[in-house]
DNA sequence: CATCATACCTGTTCGC
DNA sequence: TGCGAACAGGTATGAT
């Protein structure tokens, strides 16, 4: 669920908050959801102020002064809310952060699956498991050569290339789905099967998705909300995902529902070959 | 190395 | 209506 679109909405949101404040106090509600390096301690963040706020694939990264980083990572429904402070506990909220200013940022996740950590700025690509990460979908290196190379030799199908964080950081299955409806392709299609035009289009039609998603302020299908709680709008304007058994928006057959890459997907038998 | 299956969690949906 | 099974999906890990 949350993916590239919805985490860069939600960094903005925080861009436009935190910068300047002053970190006061940590409080990990559930305390393996708080991961600390072995070189630093979460006391040497007190009294630290916020430089920037960025994003790495799915990750958000939130740089204090003295080259310190707190990260974190959403995983399926964690959640992040940035509130007046109070001493009220959010539903499922794991970890606290309280800054100066009144503010007080909130980690909530109903699964348990999402991750902060705090390390310094040496450890951090390997302490958080970033340095697996492949290109930024955004990046200038990320043109249709580079993406034509990342398929070369592979053998695995289309979903699972999209999905494979390794290679390209930041898709996920919302945006995996809707790029392959764009491009007519179908997600279990094998990479190496896929022509030159083919390529061409999904690697557009990647682009394409994650814009509109970014635009649209992300896809609020289950729980996703921005860092005010509020919801994304792209949700209205998918044509596959979540859409298993209703009649494909361009041609009326009703969308298949699979399995493939171990996820749920869903893809129209007609308009994808 | 590449690829795939499974574990991690818990709220929601589905089938009987 | 009630209850248990299946499902949701990002990533680390282990197996192949």
């Amino acid at each position: 669920m949350p993916e590239l679109p919805e985490v860069e909405t939600i960094v903005r949101d925080l861009k436009s908050v935190l910068p300047g404040a002053k970190m006061k106090a940590v409080k990990a509600h559930v305390p393996s959801m708080l991961k600390v390096s072995e070189v630093i301690s979460q006391s040497d963040f007190f009294d630290k102020e916020v430089l920037e706020v960025s994003r790495r694939g799915k990750f958000i990264i939130i740089h204090f002064e003295d080259n310190l980083f707190m990260t974190i990572h959403l995983r399926m429904t964690g959640r992040i809310i940035v509130m007046k402070y109070e001493d009220d506990q959010l539903d499922y909220e794991r970890v606290r952060i309280d800054f100066s200013d009144d503010k007080s940022l909130r980690f909530c996740d109903v699964r348990k699956f999402g991750k902060v950590w705090l390390s310094s700025k040496k450890e951090l690509d390997d302490f958080t498991g970033m340095v697996k990460l492949g290109i930024e979908p955004f990046s200038s290196n990320f043109n249709e050569g580079f993406f034509r190379n990342l398929l070369k030799g592979r053998k695995t199908n289309v979903k699972s290339f999209l999905l494979n964080q390794s290679l390209i950081a930041g898709i996920g299955n919302i945006y995996a789905d809707e790029s392959c409806f764009y491009s007519k392709i179908r997600p279990d299609r094998s990479v190496a099967d896929l022509d030159e035009n083919e390529i061409s289009l999904l690697y557009k039609s990647v682009i394409r998705a994650l814009e509109q998603g970014i635009r649209n302020r992300g896809t609020s299908v289950s729980n996703y909300q921005d860092a005010y709680g509020k919801t994304g709008k792209n949700q209205e304007l998918l044509y596959v995902y979540g859409r298993g058994n209703k009649p494909c928006m361009n041609c009326k057959t009703l969308l298949t529902k699979t399995r493939t890459a171990g996820r749920g997907t869903v893809y129209c038998e007609n308009c994808q070959k």
